[in-house]
DNA sequence: TGTACATCAGTGAACGCGCGTTCACTGATGTAC
DNA sequence: TGTACATCAGTGAACGCGCGTTCACTGATGTAC
């Protein structure tokens, strides 16, 4: 990509070992998921977040490089949350082995996938953040290619069809559709929450369903 | 919504007069998003803007109030050039009064929303700067809640529905899950344009035929 | 059970730097007569 | 056609501030004997 843009160390440095030091590590998250609501992306400082967390600077820089680290770290454990949804969500209908059980309950993936990033203190600043910082785009767009090619294999099985480029693709598709989706309506507090989460679901379900040459609802 | 989070002058100061000044604005917002792609929107500064347009900083505070401002600009710059494709898309289909027609070119009106912003430096750049900075979300929301009103508008027409809140969140989800689809080609490169845009397009299709009651495929 | 010691965790103070912002100013442009 | 003047455009220098980062250090915790 672009190579003027400073290579930044995400990396996290020191493990927190004892029990006071845990509660640090843990203070310095909650603290940064707090200032990302609070003064936003642009604005955090490794300063901000080390006074909210009732330490000094040195102190945070004992477990992270810098703060992309820290957001980084705030990333990966709202990805790793918003992935385990979906995989239970596929599990629970793996039994099945009935395309139409899944399409049933896409709204659910949706509601689930919305519910925990509500639950996370700035969940959708991190997103956003994400997004828009060229050190930490990497994190996302790498767990939405994993995602999607979990749920490439997952499909093969279910319609019998082979995973090439062209499932992969939909299987892609679907992913950032569904995940735009919850994003959107947090992003804009007006929008009635079950009414859009619905139409995205019935969206994705018309396309599955014109995919797999099923009938039309 | 948050109370904490400062306000933020975004309105231009001085506009250009002279036909320098013009140049010195212009070459300010060029600046704007070239450094936008290289050092992204949380490393750029009213200073690095100034430096890259050739100016002294107070030559560019005379026109704008402070970075936000500036980004501000290139995002309705942005968000104009994006309305303008989707407006005369929707015109040159009134004519016809036909729903087939209409889904049937789908993929013509997101491709060319994919060539309007990769034509603008640092397109992608500007979109996500205006989701993930607090004081500019209000432009690009707004501009979504405007173009999708108008889409109703045109829907109610075609489909001889009433304009209520359904077809309103409709035509909105519509809007942005074709904006998310442009958005996520452009920010994951490695993803084969075409091919995306055209599932993109697959996947509205068969939302709307669904809708409209029409005849699949 | 006590204590000496190693390791882990966090502090206080300091640094140089780039940031946003403002000032009084010089220079460029356009126009009235 | 010339020039005086008003307005517009951009400069140089300065400011205080918060930023990231590092240092030698003190204090807390855990453990070997």
């Amino acid at each position: 990509m672009t190579t003027t843009r400073r290579q930044v160390e995400l990396l996290e440095k020191n493990r927190p070992r004892q029990e006071r030091a845990k509660r640090t590590y843990e203070g310095i998250l909650s603290a940064a998921a707090e200032l990302l609501v609070e003064v936003g992306v642009e604005r955090i400082s490794t300063n901000l977040i080390a006074d909210r967390a009732g330490i000094t600077v040195p102190a945070l820089y004992r477990y992270f490089p810098n703060k992309y680290a820290v957001i980084n770290a705030l990333g990966a454990q709202l990805m790793e949350r918003q992935n385990e949804v979906f995989r239970s969500w596929l599990d629970s209908n793996l039994q099945e082995g009935n395309p139409e059980a899944l399409l049933a309950c896409i709204y659910d993936v949706l509601k689930a996938t919305y519910d925990v990033t509500r639950e996370q203190t700035g969940g959708i600043e991190i997103v956003q953040a994400l997004r828009a910082v060229a050190p930490l785009q990497e994190l996302r767009l790498s767990s939405h290619a994993l995602v999607s090619e979990r749920f490439a294999g997952f499909l093969s099985k279910l319609l019998r069809r082979p995973v090439d480029e062209a499932l992969i693709i939909q299987a892609r598709v679907s992913i950032d559709i569904g995940y735009s989706t919850v994003e959107m309506v947090l992003e804009d507090g007006t929008l009635p929450v079950e009414q859009v989460l619905r139409q995205g679901a019935r969206m994705l379900e018309m396309y599955w369903r014109n995919s797999a040459g099923l009938a039309v609802g």
